[in-house]
DNA sequence: GATCCGACATAGT
DNA sequence: ACTATGTCGGATC
C-alpha cells in the first residue's frame, strides 16, 4: 500500500462505528497488514495487556475500558513484552479518545478517535514508510494527491474523449487550475475562505445522473480570465461584455497564463462533483510545492500511478546539488558583506540575475527549492539594509524542460505557490495577498524532449533581465529598476536536475537516436552510453559556450569503468572541469519501494572556473558528509589528474593473460546439482561432469556441477538418454532466445558459449564481490574444475599472478577504474587486469611473490573448511591470513617503490603515474589512438 | 568471439 | 521488510 491508500483506509476506519474487539486488527489492516498476518495474529497473540494485541517489531495496541485510556497506555509502556518485541508504537483507545506513543522518540499524541486520519502520518512507519517531518506533520500533500487522483480518473471515465492525446493538455490545465483555486481560497487570495468550493456547491446542481458542474466551473474560469475595469487595460474585453454571470463576478482576475482563456471543462458526473468538493475541504494552505508536485505528477501518468510519484528527488539530495553549485557561495558572500549596505545591495542585484535551469524538471522540485533558498538569502539582505522587501527575484529566471505535459503544468504552478508562500512568510500575509493577483509570469517551463530541444532556445544566452512583468506583479517595478541600474552585470546561469538513467540495453529506438545525435560525431562507442549522458553533454556544451555551471544527480556508473572512456573525453574536450562532486551514495526518498540505484552528483564548470580548488564530497560510514578540496577531481571522482584508463585487450604489463569464465546460456540444463548428478549420470559417463564455479560457489563454497562435453565426445555423451535430454532442452532454450548469438549457439547445444578451462590449475577472481572485504578474494581451483561467466580466470598461469590479484595495490586499482554494481566491485579483465600497471618483475621478484601467494593459500587452508566469505569477513579475518596478506603487500610494494606506501591515495597516485608511463611508451608520442592499430584493423577486415 | 552493464535481483533473516 | 551481496543474459564491439 502506498501512503495515499493508507490515508484512505485510516480515514474510513475513523468514520466507522467503534468495535472494541475488532479495532486493533482493523487498525493494522488499515496500515497495510495482510489478511494472513492478521489471521496468524488472532490465533497467536502474545500481548500481556488486557484487550491488547502485540505484533513483533511493530505495535502494541490495546482497547481500554471507557475513561481508562491513559492507564492502558501506561500498562502498554510498562509491559516487558513491548520492549522485548521491539515494538515501535504503543496505542490505547476506548473508542472516544486515542493515546499513542512512538517508542523510539517518546513522541506522544492524544486525540479523539474520529480525528485518527489527521494523525495517520505519525503512524506511517508501521507501513514501512519512514515519515519525514514534512509528511508526518502535514499529511495534506498525500491526501490532496489521493483525492485529485480519484477526480482525475473519474473525469476520464465520464469523458473518454478527454483521454486522447490532444485533449490531455486541457485536462492537465484543468487540474492545475483546480489546485490553484483550492490553494487560493485557503490562503485568502480569494476573498472568503471557501469562495471557490462554496460557489460550486451552491450553484451547481446535484441531480441523479446529471450535474452542471462543468458549466459553473467554466463560468468561474471565465471570470478569472477576464479583467475587471480596475485592472484591465483599455483594450481588454471586460466582464460584462464577456458574459460573466453575477455569481462568478465576485472572483478576481487571475490570468497569468494559467487562466489565459475560459478553457473547456469536461462533464462532471455526480461522483466527480463529490470528489471535487471533497478535495476542496482540505486545508491547502500548507501544501509543499515540492513534495506535492512530485506526487501529483503521478496522477496523470498511468505507469507511475502505482507508486504515486514517490520517486522524486528528496530535499536533502536536491540541496546536495544546489548548495555546492551556487547557494554556498551566495551565503558566503552574504557573510562577507556584513552590514555593508553597498555590498548587500550588490549581492541582491546579483540574486535578481541568477537563472536556474533544470532540463529534466519534472514538477519543478529543484527550481522550487532553489527559489526558496534564494528568497531566504534575499530576506537576510533586506533585514540588514532595511530596503523594500518586495522580492527582486523573478520567477521568469527559472527555466525548465519537462517531457510530461502535466508535470510541466504543475511545475509552473508550484513556482507560483512557492512565491506566494515566500511572500507570506518573509514579508507578510497581507503583502503576499495584495501582490499575487493578477498572477504574473511563472517559470519558463517548456514541454518537450530535453535531448531534442535546443537548450539555447529554452534558456537563451545570458542577457539582462528586462522581461516585462504582467501588470505590475509584486516584483516587477523593482526588478526593472534594478536591471536598468546594472545592465552591465553578468547574468549567471546554473543548470541542475536529476535526469533519467537508462542503460544501453534498455533504451528505446528513439532514445538511442537521441544519444546518437549528441554523440556519434564525438565517440565511437555511443551505443553503449547511458541515457543520462545526453544531459551531461548538452550541459557541457552550454557551460563551455556560455559560462554556465551545471550539476546533475546521476547513476554512479557514469564515473566508472567503460563509461569513463566512452563519455569523459567528449566532455573534457569541451574545456569543462569537475568543479565539485559527490561520490556514490544510495538513492533514497520517502518511498518504501525506493529505486534501487546508487548515484553520484557531478558539478561541471564552464570553461572558466569560479573556484580555485574543486571540492569532493563523500558520505562516511556514519552518514556524515566529508568535504575535501583537491587540485583536480578526475572523472573517477578521486583527487587526481584527468587521466582516463582505457580498455585493453591484452595486459600492458608482463603478466599472465586473463579470460572470462564460460557462459552456460542453457536455460539451466547444462548445470546440475549434486543430487541431479547422482540421479541422472551413470558412473561410466562421470568424465563428462565437472565441478563448476560461479562467484557464489567460489566465495561461499556452494557445490554445483555441469556437463562439460568436448566436441569429440558428443556422440558418446548422446548415448545416455538423460544427458541427451539435457542437451535437447538446451537447444530449445537457446532457440527461444531473442538474441541472434544465442540462436547460433543452438547448433552446438552440448557446449557452453565459451569452453575456457585450465589443464593444470586455474587462478580465479569473482566478477562481482562485496566491497566490505579487506581484499579481493582471488584463489585457485583444480585441474578438472571450470568457471561460469561470473568469474574470470588465469588458466595454467604462474602463481605470482595470484599475489598481484590479492594485493592492496590491485584492490585500489580495481576500486577506482572498474565498474561497480551499486557499490560492489565489478571485476573485468579488460579494464582491471589488463590495465593494471606493474613494474618489470625480476626472477627473484617472481619467486618472492610466489611464496607470498603460497603463504596466503596455506593460511586459508589452515582454517579449513572455512569459506572465502568466512575468511574475509571484515570483522573476523584470521590473524595469520591477515599477516600473509601484509607480507604480500610489503613484498609487492617494495617492488614498486622500495618501501610501503603510506596510504591508498599514494598507491593510486603511483599507479596512475605508472599507467601514464606505460601507455605513453606503448602508443608512442601520438598518445593513445582511440582505435586499434591499422595493422589489426586490416586483419579484421580480411 | 567476448563482453560490461543493471532507477537491479533475490536469498536470508 | 530490510540487509547483504551477487545471477543472468543481451545488444554491441
Amino acid at each position: 500500500m502506498n501512503a495515499v491508500e493508507i490515508e484512505e483506509a485510516v480515514s474510513a476506519l475513523a468514520r466507522q462505528p467503534f468495535d472494541a474487539d475488532e479495532f486493533p486488527y482493523a487498525f493494522l489492516q488499515a496500515f497495510g497488514r495482510k489478511d494472513v498476518e492478521l489471521k496468524r495474529l488472532r490465533k497467536n497473540n502474545t500481548s500481556d495487556v488486557v484487550g491488547g494485541v502485540l505484533r513483533r517489531d511493530s505495535i502494541h495496541i490495546a482497547v481500554a475500558a471507557p475513561g481508562e485510556v491513559g492507564a492502558t497506555l501506561a500498562a502498554l509502556r510498562d509491559s516487558p513484552k513491548s520492549a522485548a518485541n521491539r515494538v515501535k508504537f504503543l496505542i490505547a483507545t476506548d473508542g472516544d479518545e486515542v493515546q499513542a506513543e512512538e517508542t523510539a522518540t517518546g513522541e506522544f499524541r492524544s486525540f479523539p478517535l474520529p480525528e485518527l486520519d489527521r494523525h495517520f502520518g505519525f503512524f506511517l512507519p508501521l507501513a514501512g514508510i519512514s515519515a519525514v517531518r514534512q509528511i508526518k506533520d502535514n499529511p495534506i500533500d498525500v491526501k490532496a494527491v489521493g483525492r485529485l487522483n480519484k477526480l482525475y480518473l473519474e473525469l476520464l471515465r465520464e469523458n473518454p474523449d478527454w483521454a486522447k492525446e490532444e485533449k490531455r493538455p486541457e485536462l492537465n490545465r484543468l487540474m492545475a487550475r483546480l489546485v490553484f483555486c483550492f490553494f487560493a481560497e485557503d490562503t485568502g487570495i480569494f476573498i472568503g475562505d471557501t469562495l471557490f468550493t462554496a460557489s460550486i456547491r451552491q450553484f451547481s446542481e446535484d441531480r441523479a445522473g446529471l450535474t452542471n458542474t462543468d458549466q459553473v466551473l467554466a463560468q468561474l474560469f471565465l471570470a478569472m480570465s477576464t479583467p475587471t475595469k480596475e485592472n484591465g487595460n483599455p483594450t481588454s474585453r471586460f466582464r460584462q461584455a464577456a458574459g460573466v454571470k453575477a455569481y462568478a463576478d465576485v472572483f478576481p482576475y487571475v490570468n497569468g497564463g494559467l487562466f489565459e482563456d475560459a478553457g473547456a471543462v469536461p462533464r462532471f458526473s455526480r461522483a466527480a462533483r463529490n470528489y471535487l468538493l471533497h478535495a476542496g475541504e482540505l486545508d491547502w494552505k500548507e501544501i509543499n510545492p515540492d513534495i506535492f508536485g512530485s506526487m501529483i505528477q503521478a496522477v496523470a501518468e498511468d505507469d507511475e500511478r502505482a507508486s504515486l510519484g514517490m520517486h522524486y528527488t528528496s530535499v536533502p539530495n536536491i540541496l546536495k546539488v544546489l548548495n555546492p553549485l551556487f547557494l554556498d557561495e551566495l551565503n558566503e558572500k552574504l557573510g562577507e558583506a556584513g552590514d555593508s549596505v553597498r555590498k548587500l545591495r550588490a549581492l541582491r542585484r546579483r540574486l535578481s540575475r541568477i537563472r536556474v535551469f533544470d532540463p529534466a524538471c519534472g514538477s519543478g522540485n529543484f527550481l522550487v527549492i532553489a527559489y526558496r533558498q534564494m528568497r531566504e538569502i534575499e530576506h537576510e539582505i533586506v533585514k540588514r539594509t532595511g530596503d523594500d522587501p518586495k522580492s527582486v527575484i523573478p520567477l521568469t529566471n527559472f527555466y525548465g524542460i519537462e517531457i510530461k505535459g502535466f508535470a510541466a503544468e504543475i511545475a509552473r504552478l508550484a513556482l507560483l505557490i512557492a512565491e506566494f508562500q515566500a511572500d507570506s512568510r518573509l514579508i507578510s500575509q497581507q503583502a503576499a495577498r495584495s501582490m499575487v493577483l493578477p498572477l504574473h509570469k511563472s517559470g519558463k517551463i517548456v514541454e518537450g524532449n530535453a535531448l531534442r530541444l535546443d537548450w539555447l532556445e529554452v534558456c537563451p544566452p545570458a542577457a539582462p533581465v528586462t522581461e516585462e512583468r504582467d501588470l505590475g506583479g509584486p516584483t516587477g517595478q523593482l526588478a526593472l529598476e534594478e536591471s536598468r541600474l546594472s545592465d552591465r552585470d553578468e547574468v549567471e546561469t546554473y543548470i541542475c536536475g536529476n535526469p533519467p538513467y537508462i542503460w544501453s540495453n534498455d533504451q528505446t529506438a528513439a532514445q538511442k537516436e537521441e544519444i546518437e545525435i549528441s554523440f556519434s560525431s564525438r565517440t565511437k562507442g555511443w551505443k553503449q552510453l547511458n541515457y543520462v549522458s545526453g544531459w551531461f553533454i548538452k550541459a557541457a556544451e552550454y557551460n563551455s559556450a556560455h559560462g554556465a555551471h551545471s550539476a546533475f544527480v546521476s547513476i554512479n556508473t557514469i564515473c566508472q569503468g567503460q563509461h569513463v572512456e566512452l563519455l569523459w573525453p567528449s566532455l573534457l574536450r569541451l574545456g569543462v572541469h569537475i568543479e565539485f562532486a559527490h561520490t556514490s551514495f544510495k538513492w533514497s526518498n520517502l518511498s518504501t519501494n525506493n529505486a534501487g540505484v546508487t548515484v553520484v552528483i557531478v558539478g561541471l564548470s564552464g570553461n572558466t572556473k569560479i573556484r580555485a580548488r574543486p571540492v569532493l564530497y563523500s558520505e562516511c560510514e556514519n552518514k556524515a558528509v566529508e568535504r575535501r578540496e583537491a587540485e583536480n577531481i578526475s572523472p573517477y571522482l578521486v583527487p587526481g589528474p584527468d587521466l582516463i584508463v582505457r580498455k585493453a585487450s591484452r595486459p600492458l604489463a608482463a603478466v599472465a593473460n586473463m579470460a572470462r569464465g564460460n557462459m552456460p546460456y542453457d536455460g539451466g540444463n547444462l548445470l546440475l546439482s549434486p543430487e541431479q548428478v547422482t540421479a541422472e549420470i551413470p558412473t561410466d559417463r562421470m568424465s563428462l561432469v565437472r565441478r563448476i564455479f560461479g562467484s557464489e560457489e567460489f566465495i561461499y563454497g556452494a557445490v554445483r556441477y555441469c556437463l562439460w562435453i568436448r566436441d569429440d565426445v558428443v556422440d558418446w555423451a548422446m548415448e545416455t538418454p538423460s544427458i541427451a535430454k539435457r542437451i535437447g532442452l538446451t537447444r530449445e532454450a537457446r532457440l527461444r532466445s531473442s538474441d541472434v548469438g544465442a540462436q547460433a549457439l543452438a547448433l552446438t547445444p552440448h557446449r557452453f558459449r565459451e569452453m575456457n578451462a585450465g589443464n593444470r590449475l586455474t587462478i580465479v577472481i569473482p566478477a562481482v564481490s562485496s566491497e566490505n572485504r579487506p581484499y579481493l578474494t582471488a584463489g585457485l581451483i583444480g585441474a578438472s574444475d571450470v568457471l561460469t561467466n561470473r568469474n574470470y580466470g588465469i588458466f595454467d598461469g604462474e602463481l605470482w599472478n595470484l599475489a598481484l590479484l590479492s594485493s592492496k595495490m590491485h584492490l585500489v586499482w580495481i576500486a577506482t577504474v572498474c565498474g561497480r554494481l551499486e557499490m560492489r566491485y565489478s571485476y573485468t579483465n579488460t579494464l582491471g587486469w589488463n590495465t593494471f600497471p606493474v613494474p618489470p618483475l625480476t626472477t627473484q621478484d617472481k619467486a618472492d611473490l610466489t611464496r607470498c601467494a603460497e603463504d596466503i593459500l596455506l593460511a586459508r587452508e589452515a582454517h579449513f573448511p572455512a569459506t572465502i566469505a568466512d575468511l574475509y569477513d571484515p570483522e573476523a579475518m584470521p590473524d595469520d591470513l591477515r599477516r600473509a596478506h601484509e607480507r604480500n603487500d610489503e613484498t609487492l610494494e617494495r617492488i614498486y617503490i622500495g618501501r610501503r606506501f603510506r596510504n591508498d591515495t599514494e598507491r593510486l597516485e603511483h599507479l596512475f603515474a605508472l599507467y601514464t608511463k606505460m601507455t605513453a611508451s606503448d602508443a608512442g608520442p601520438g598518445k593513445k589512438s582511440l582505435s586499434k592499430s591499422p595493422r589489426k584493423r586490416k586483419e579484421k577486415a580480411a
